[in-house]
Formats: C-alpha cells, sequence, structure tokens
DNA sequence: GTCTATATACCGATAGAC
DNA sequence: GTCTATCGGTATATAGAC
C-alpha cells in the first residue's frame, strides 16, 4: 500500500497523528516526548518537523484531525436497545467503560482540555467541537421528547449542555471511585435531567 | 514571626506548598519547574528537597494539606442569599467566576485529577476528598429536602455525585465558552437536579 | 535547614546527507 | 520526505559549604 509519494506522505502524516493521540493519552502532552511518539510510528522525530513543524503543530493538527464520533457512537449503539433505562445505561457504559482500544480517548479529552485553558487557538477549536456536540445530543433529546419517551423538566436548548455536563463530571468521579459512582447513580441522573417518569430498571 | 527553629521551618513549608499550588495550576504540574517554585516561595531548590525529596513528595504533601473549603465557602456563601434560586445562583458563581485569588483553585483541580489518574496513591488520596464533598452535599441537600425548600427526584445518597458531577461538567464548557454555558443554564440545571419547583427566576 | 554549585539526563528543534 | 547526528536549553536531583 501507499504507492505513489502522496500516499506515504499521508501514511506517515495519520501514523503520526495517531501515535501522538496515544501518546498523549498515555503519557500526557508534556510527558510525550517527540521521539516516542515518532518511534510508536515507526518514523524518527524528523518527520514530525518535516510534516508539523513543531510539537504544537503537531497537537492542533490532532485537535482539527480529533473527530469526536462519541455522540454517534454513543447514540448508535443506545438505539440497539429496546427499552428507554436501556438506551441510557448503554449511553453510560460508553462514557465510564469504553468497549474497544477507544479507552484513550477519554483521558486524550481531559489532555487536550487542560492544554486548551492555557493556549487560546486550541481553546476556540475546542469549543466549536464542543458546541457541536451540545448540538447533537439537544437535536436527538429533542426528537425523543417529540415521540414522548422522554418529559424533560428544562428546555431544549440547554438539554445538552446539561447532560454532557453530568456525563463528564459523572465520568470524572468514576474514574477516581468506580464502585462509588456507578451505573445506579448515573441512570438516576440521566433519568431526572430527562423526565423518565417509568421506575429505572437496570436492563443487563 | 517564626522565631524559633520549628517556626522557620513550618514557615518554609507553608511557603513552598502556597507557592506549589499557584505554580502547579498556572503552568501545569509538569510545566512547572522546581526552582520556578522555590523563587516564588523566596527560598531555593534545595529547600525543597529537605522537606519533600522530590517533586512527587512535594506533590502528595500538598494533595494532603490541600484542604477543599469549597463546599465550606460555597454553602456559606449561598446562606446570605433568601431565595432558593438566588442560593443556586451563588453556588454557581462559586465555580464559574471564583471571587478571590481563589481563581486558580479549580485549575489545580484538574491537574490533580489528571496526575491521579496515572498514579495510584495520588488517585486514593482525590478518591477520599472526592467522598467527602459528596458526603458534605448530600447532608446540606438532606437538610434542605427536610425543611421543604427542595424537592429531588432521587434519592439522597445518589444527589451529592450527581450535583458535583453538574457542576464540575458545567464549569469546563464555561471555560471553554462562557457565552453559550451562562448562569441561566446552570440553574436550569440545578433546580431540574433539586426539584426546584417554583419559577427559577434570577436574582441578581 | 538552607544555599550554591554542579552532575546527569532528556527534550525540542535544527543541519545536512541521501 | 525521511533519517542521522547534534546543538542548546532546561529539568530533576545531589554534594558540600555554612
Amino acid at each position: 500500500m501507499a504507492r505513489t509519494q502522496a500516499e506515504r506522505r499521508a501514511d506517515t502524516r495519520d501514523r503520526l497523528l495517531q501515535a501522538a493521540a496515544a501518546r498523549f493519552a498515555a503519557d500526557g502532552i508534556d510527558g510525550a516526548s517527540i521521539d516516542a511518539i515518532a518511534d510508536d510510528a515507526d518514523r524518527t522525530s524528523g518527520s514530525v518537523y518535516a510534516h508539523f513543524g513543531s510539537k504544537e503543530g503537531l497537537l492542533l493538527a490532532l485537535l482539527d484531525s480529533w473527530k469526536n464520533d462519541v455522540a454517534v457512537a454513543a447514540t448508535a449503539e443506545m438505539a440497539t436497545a429496546p427499552t428507554m433505562p436501556g438506551r441510557l445505561a448503554a449511553l453510560w457504559r460508553n462514557f465510564a467503560d469504553p468497549p474497544n482500544d477507544g479507552a484513550h480517548w477519554v483521558q486524550l479529552e481531559h489532555e487536550l482540555w487542560l492544554y486548551a485553558t492555557r493556549h487560546a487557538d486550541a481553546r476556540d477549536q475546542l469549543a466549536d467541537r464542543y458546541r457541536d456536540i451540545r448540538r447533537t445530543v439537544r437535536d436527538e433529546m429533542g426528537q425523543w421528547r417529540a415521540s414522548g419517551d422522554i418529559t424533560p423538566p428544562v428546555a431544549d436548548d440547554v438539554l445538552g449542555a446539561l447532560l454532557v455536563a453530568l456525563l463528564i463530571g459523572l465520568e470524572m468521579q468514576h474514574r477516581l471511585d468506580p464502585d462509588a459512582i456507578d451505573e445506579r447513580v448515573a441512570l438516576a441522573g440521566l433519568a431526572a435531567l430527562l423526565g423518565v417518569t417509568e421506575p429505572t430498571e437496570v436492563m443487563t
């Protein structure tokens, strides 16, 4: 694969970005060295500078390419569950205990957030992404409300922000103390914000 | 002040811890150098090693001494507001736009959380602190419920975790996009979780 | 206990061969 | 475009004077 120069170049770029995502998540943005990232991508540090110019350039490119399929993947898996509590449980599990090797995307998200608080460029980009996520969630919940599955006690335009906030905050506490912040807590919170009236039986 | 050796030693220790908190928050745990911390404390790097042995030792000592007066300070200011929406607004403001120079404690909290995800010792300590915070919030809300000020749609034992989660998640989004995540959004979320039935008029 | 000076190591970035 | 070699800077941590 990757016969032409352009293809090889694109392949190297992808490898570097993927390695950077994994390394940043594992060791932190500061803790991850250019050499380590390049090694993971089976390249050398020189290639990083040829493609991105600097470590910051690499990070901004990563932030740009970082398609957060969370909302998509989450809603996709949610659709498979028949009952509402089952759907909410699937949503929570995707956050708390990611199934695939996508286990590191949550960690990377926190790394990027902390970086963004100190760099205006990254902050603007990340702010855009979170706006998109909120909008996606809001639209989805609007449909649920319209179909009568839920009766949220708040307006649709704030529901996205509240759900995202609750999931992030619960996930952070869950990481510190998995037993204390379990599925039962998450389901209670989601049900309260969404106005799920039926008894919240857990579907396992 | 600090005449005796013990007093001077304790004074140096306090200075170093305070400087470490500020530097860690400002530059990140990795980004903050021992020299910079010592300089802020009007000491030298040697004193850090005399007191804490290493940078990690300094951080663990900071984590240990880090009395999170958030719950205390927040509830204190909340008590001054007469109406329930006013109290909730005070709670949110303490998070979103801290009044004093305590502006950096939120940032430090995120730094510590990220560090804790990679170090078991710190994780256990931080987990304990969050348990305390949840318990404090839960007890406070239990009193409000008993006095009829609120009628939460969830059980008391999960209410602490949900409120903490919502506030953390909203604050993170607020930092990226202050205009999108404003007091109105926060009040709607808090009111939903707490079961504040009266129209949520904002008290300014 | 605190400071000065220094050892040691690593990182980001650059230069030049190919 | 990618690699090898290296420079310059800075970090943690230590040794020894006082």
